[in-house]
DNA sequence: CAGCGCAACGTTATAACGTTCCATTCACGC
DNA sequence: GCGTGAATGGAACGTTATAACGTTGCGCTG
């Protein structure tokens, strides 16, 4: 039905994060955020872009000086909060509540529900899915009559990296 | 092995929030504090009693307005937070990320990773043990080599009840 | 092209949440 | 009493987020 497309295409690969660049994944934003009929505007996508560079959960605040300094153009507040809440929407970005910060997310194709794995060493985060546990939620959320609208799942510690260093 | 004690009882029912008083709840963290050791002082009685009567996930600010509107004492931010970070150590008290919020901790005396239901209808949120979700959680830090110090599990929604009067 | 509607963006102020720093008090063993 | 460490008090500051309101740009209609 589609024809052969010249798209980026999604990657089904699931610890890709170091697969793609940066250029790819903003990329695909743009033809998803097409294909659904929202603007993926200047300011969006730069912020999008700073968040794919960042390499790490990142403060609206930071956006805000990196614009700032990267663009010469000053932003308030508001205007960075916007885009990051277009951006979580749309199901590109993410808020990491334990941190007050966001992150891209890597597959933003797929409507799933993440869980989070977040270094205290190197600031580093790590998107991860499981249907089982999102399955479990479901199950004890039925049990509760609990109508769910939304899920935050984090893990705190140290990666596999830095506890080694720490080990040393 | 132990005498025949006293003191307040852990409760074994899983859904017992309501089936306790707020006194009995301050009585038995008091005698944990007690076995620790450590010193269940004036202050964070007062805050973990707040938060027991307040029924719903409460703000550091909120606790400052409490304490100076009901004890006609201002404290500031330091003096509540410091309270407050005590009886997260203590497993007294747990933070609600996603709402910068705290609630006292309906099994203080078990080591537990607790799950929240937060309803955005009544503001309440339900605490929950699952141990299959810890487990699950603890096999996927393992993949990724991640030792996990703190573990954020919440969930967002409606309530039964919230969702029953929404669809009437 | 005038006038309109609408989405996005800009600007200022302020609310809400949290920490640093330093001084003071209090409990407790000596 | 007296030193010592834990706990508290309080001012100032830093960080995160939103409210309120105005402006810009762009497509549509007449």
């Amino acid at each position: 039905m589609t024809k052969p497309s010249t798209r980026p295409r999604p990657c089904t690969d699931p610890d890709c994060r170091r697969q793609h660049s940066q250029r790819e994944r903003v990329a695909l934003a743009e033809s998803i955020c097409e294909e659904r009929g929202v603007q993926m505007t200047e300011l969006r996508r730069r912020v999008l872009e700073l968040l794919w560079a960042s390499g790490e959960p990142t403060s609206a605040y930071q956006l805000i000086e990196a614009i700032k300094l990267r663009d010469s153009r000053p932003v308030g507040p508001p205007t960075v909060y916007r885009a990051l809440h277009f951006l979580m929407e749309q199901g590109l970005v993410s808020r990491i509540e334990s941190l007050n910060a966001y992150v891209p997310c890597v597959h933003p194709e797929r409507d799933h529900d993440c869980l989070f794995f977040i270094c205290s060493g190197c600031r580093t985060s790590v998107e991860l899915e499981d249907p089982r546990i999102a399955g479990l939620l479901a199950e004890d959320a039925a049990i509760l009559g609990f109508v769910a609208t939304r899920r935050t799942v984090e893990v705190e510690g140290r990666c596999a990296q830095c506890a080694e260093t720490d080990a040393a």
